[in-house]
DNA sequence: AAGTGGTCTAGACCACCGT
DNA sequence: CGGTGGTCTAGACCACTTT
């Protein structure tokens, strides 16, 4: 434990990113003003606006010149993961998305994934199994475990309304994911969910999300892979966006 | 075309990023300090740290107190694509990389390559195929399309100790990228070049890439899916590392 | 000792937005 | 009009590295 003063500018970060976390400041609430920031804290202006200059860079919060500045509503095709909601992801291609819940219980974690999510053998963690659907066809079978005590009411979402993605992000912003994408064959009960012929190979993605530092959840996503596939663009930071979206003709590159 | 002037420490963003990416500097060059900045540009050093702390965040440079401003190694696990360089990924697992190269060629554009590269049908590029090998395995079936005159003497390379990734890396820095990943069943000829066994589902990517924002490559990976995988983790911009490096737990969750 | 980056201040001017 | 963010200046102090 280092005592050292962290530089002022950080402090403010810090404090705002403490309140946003904490759900006192929530998506489109006002921040405070660099005047504001100022006179409360003795700073500079020069320190105030780096501060929230940064927290902009970094998506925390938007600043419209003679407004002020807002939080951010995380996730909107935003930072972390390019698409991490399914629905909006079938929306936007102007398709109607539908869910059908398997299963979404209360369990004690078994091996693997009390290790995925960082916590004892037998806590508590819920498990939801759904399937999603583009226009009546099934893409995504979601067998998904979230670490109780992150998601308290879990057991009273309808997920056929609201994704857990999109229930899972309006808790906590997820802030960082690791994921594994795999091609294999998934199992009979798989198949028949998701309606794949005999033979055709499935897309396995397994993404783990944190949130505050620790992971909250850890999800299995079976795709067909005959009708989904895997988009993303990478561009680094500060380059705003050369490259029109025109991510559909490759799709169409078909081998 | 609008005439407004650019902010000052944009403008000495961008006069650096040229500087670098014509190749005026190279990496681990030094890049001019905030007090040459202050004196050749007439700015204020506050102006000049702006830059430079920018252009560090963005990951142009690297600054070490006392030393000075260094221009970065481009790609080393950095910003654009976690893993591009599919050498390097064999070698941090410990293993070793060989390559074959199946062909090496100079093209006219087709249809969809044309399309995909944003160049004029007919038009020069280059065509490479190759198999990686991990430990003798075939793990990996390149096709990749290059624009000629991004990489004038690539017919000159031996691919088979640079991989065309590391070798157009080195020409310039990639600067977006753009991929979509889908599980197939590839055809005969590459599945017997990848060796795999009947119905065993193969992983595509293809890879789009750009460099001063125009696509330079567009790139078919094959791979089998018993024996690869892609990972990726994802963190936005100004948070560190909470999540300690423990991909590898992730890929024994089996289904 | 001289140069570097890292931070901070107390002013300033501007364009924009709301009332 | 006053408040907001966006930018810039001309100083300053500090810790660090190199000579």
């Amino acid at each position: 434990m280092t005592v050292v003063a962290k530089p002022m500018y950080q402090q403010l970060k810090d404090l705002i990113i403490g309140r946003i976390s904490s759900g006192e400041l929530r998506p489109a609430d006002r921040v405070p003003s660099e005047n504001e920031l100022v006179e409360a804290m003795s700073v500079s202006r020069m320190t105030a606006n780096r501060a929230l200059r940064e927290l902009t860079d970094e998506g925390y919060v938007r600043r419209i010149a003679g407004r002020g500045t807002f939080v951010s509503d995380f996730r909107a095709g935003s930072h972390v993961l390019e698409v991490q909601n399914i629905a909006d992801e079938i929306e936007q291609r102007g398709h109607t998305h539908t869910c059908e819940v398997l299963r979404q219980t209360l369990q004690h974690a078994r091996g693997e994934v009390a290790k995925a999510l960082h916590v004892e053998q037998g806590s508590d963690v819920f498990h939801l199994m759904l399937v999603h659907y583009e226009n009546e066809s099934p893409i995504q079978l979601e067998d998904r475990h979230i670490v109780a005590d992150f998601a308290p009411d879990c057991l009273l979402q309808d997920f056929s309304a609201v994704t857990p993605s999109a229930y899972l992000t309006a808790i906590s912003p997820l802030q960082e994911a690791e994921q594994v994408v795999r091609a294999a064959q998934p199992n009979a009960a798989v198949r028949q969910r998701l309606k794949m012929a005999d033979g055709e190979p499935g897309l396995v993605v397994m993404r783990r999300t944190w949130s505050h530092g620790r992971p909250v959840t850890f999800a299995r996503l079976h795709h067909p892979g005959s009708r989904y596939e895997l988009a993303g663009h990478y561009t680094p930071p500060g380059t705003p966006k050369s490259a029109t979206a025109d991510v559909v003709e490759l799709e169409k590159l078909q081998q």
